[in-house]
DNA sequence: GCCACAATAT
DNA sequence: CATATTGTGG
């Protein structure tokens, strides 16, 4: 087969011994010549398809032993009655599993649950229950998952060194612990399986974790949907040029901001609200205080802003079922859509974090619907986290104001054009994702890390399809808008913890987002 | 030619 | 099951 329909080209191939040519796009006919061709092969006749002349069929002579011949005249027959099913003839592939954030997500969540060592693909494929996905699905997801994770510990590992300069030069200069902590967690390999650990709990708050065929009642929003349009990001080629060098620091931009490029961000900046440089306000930062340096990254490029933010719009509150974790892409990149009016971008980026997310920001107003995109919620909600909508980038969402978000979203109409309110509960903190140097920004969804089902509620709302983390059982459903500490770490420890969770799970989204899924690969029909 | 991805083979 | 290889496509 091949796109070449140039006359010369094919009859030099047939020459050269093809037996049929096949110009792309391969059509019906096509097929149905091949099938005649090889069905008449088998018989040993010889077949007039087209040029077709001394092409490597079986011998002629050879006898056969009639089931053959059988299963061909039957084929053939059927062939015949259905004329125009030559499709029938295409073994029907199955189309590729595309791990859009949903799914990944909920894989996370299963190996977290799991536990790394037990998590193999046959629990995971288990735990995670989606219709359509296989066994195999998972483990290569797994694999890709793991070759990851041993990527990162090795480059944490060797960049070492510069990683400390890269810290001391701006990163550092607000998170000093996080360089250190950073490398740290790439030393060694052997901390690998620690380091997944971490990364699977950092993954968005799992209350909303909402698997296939659990209903999920209005008020609540499902975060397992898409967290992102698939589609709806920058081509992967920004992310390419950036990937080979401080990747590890979390410095690649994110594919979940991407939907914008540098240039629209620049374009649409006017939104933003105020945009916090926090960098250099390092006084601000305290151990634990997860709300306040988060910005640092905006500083660079975009200043800010945000946005994504449009893609907020059209929340629904769709039930996003399992099935729908696998399905097809509009395939549309570049919307281009960004609604300058939400509030979200402005509240986040103003008074949210810089106040640390005090108690009732205000989310208000996600209306609209993006034409091109599915409108979970959970994508819109990502975006906005992490990308900036708020304000930069790197804000990110802690469980309790996933929580307390969740909680307050009301009337939130699957059209997606009403205008939901969404109340951010709790006073949290937000832990920050930073963009390093160049102010490349950093956020996914997986910023919304960690605290997963440390609350009552997120269990509440995962009973029925969350066991209770196979580790990590400390249940001690806090309230409070910190993080628990569950390894009696130091606040400072915990916090660089969370940083580095927060990198590392935004690495690999770095990765995985920047995967602009072809058109062939069509997703699961549950 | 390289890379990432998912599928498939080992 | 883990891992290597393959096929596709950007």
């Amino acid at each position: 087969m091949s796109a070449d329909d140039n006359e010369s080209v094919i009859l030099k191939s047939l020459e050269g011994g093809v037996a049929y040519y096949i110009v792309k796009p391969v059509s019906k006919d096509d097929i149905k010549n091949v099938w005649q061709y090889a069905v008449a092969a088998k018989k040993g006749k010889s077949v007039v398809i087209e040029e077709i002349e001394g092409a490597p069929r079986e011998a002629p002579g050879e006898v056969d032993d009639g089931s053959n011949s059988e299963i061909s005249s039957d084929t053939n027959e059927e062939q015949r009655r259905e004329d125009d099913n030559e499709e029938r003839m295409v073994a029907p592939k199955k189309p590729k599993v595309v791990w859009i954030n949903s799914l990944h997500y909920q894989f996370l969540l299963a190996v977290r649950h799991i536990g790394l060592d037990r998590a193999v693909p046959k629990n995971i494929l288990e735990f995670m229950n989606v219709p359509g996905l296989t066994r195999a699905n998972v483990a290569s997801h797994l694999q890709k998952y793991r070759i990851f994770l041993k990527r990162v510990a090795e480059k944490a590992r060797l960049s070492k060194c510069l990683s400390d300069r890269v810290f001391r030069s701006s990163f550092a200069v607000g998170h000093p612990g996080l360089a250190f902590n950073s490398t740290e967690a790439g030393d060694q390999y052997s901390q690998y399986l620690k380091l997944q650990q971490q990364m699977g709990a950092s993954p968005i708050n799992a209350s909303v974790f909402q698997p296939s065929s659990v209903g999920i009642d209005g008020n609540t929003i499902n975060l397992l949907g898409l967290i992102q349009c698939p589609n709806y990001q920058q081509s992967s080629r920004s992310s390419n040029t950036m990937r080979s060098v401080t990747q590890l620091i979390g410095s690649g931009q994110s594919r979940l901001l991407n939907p914008i490029t540098q240039a629209n961000l620049l374009r649409h900046q006017p939104w933003v609200g105020n945009v916090n440089h926090q960098l250099h306000s390092q006084e601000s930062r305290h151990p634990g205080d997860f709300g306040k340096q988060q910005l640092m990254n905006n500083h660079g490029s975009s200043g800010g802003m945000s946005s994504n933010s449009a893609d907020i719009t059209g929340l629904t509150t769709n039930n996003i079922l399992a099935s729908n974790l696998i399905q097809m892409f509009p395939q549309v990149k570049q919307q281009g859509i960004f609604t300058n009016n939400n509030p979200f971008s402005y509240n986040f980026g103003t008074s949210g974090i810089q106040n640390n997310f005090t108690n009732q920001q205000l989310i208000g107003n996600f209306s609209g619907t993006h034409p091109n995109c599915r409108s979970e919620i959970l994508g819109k909600l990502n975006n906005l986290n992490g990308t900036g909508g708020l304000s930069s980038n790197g804000f990110n969402f802690n469980n309790e104001i996933i929580n307390g978000l969740t909680k307050g979203v009301r009337n939130v109409s699957l059209s997606g054009t009403t205008a939901p309110m969404a109340t951010l509960g709790g006073s949290s903190s937000s832990s920050s994702s930073a963009g390093f140097e160049t102010s490349t920004t950093t956020s996914s969804a997986y910023q919304f890390l960690k605290v997963f089902n440390k609350n009552k509620e997120d269990q509440h709302q995962n009973v029925s399809v969350l066991p209770p983390p196979a580790e990590n059982n400390d249940n001690n459903s806090t309230t409070a808008p910190t993080l628990v500490n569950k390894n009696s770490m130091s606040p400072e420890q915990e916090l660089d913890k969370t940083l580095d969770d927060l990198m590392i799970s935004n690495l690999f989204m770095d990765q995985h987002n920047n995967y602009q899924p072809s058109s062939s690969q069509v997703h699961i029909k549950p």
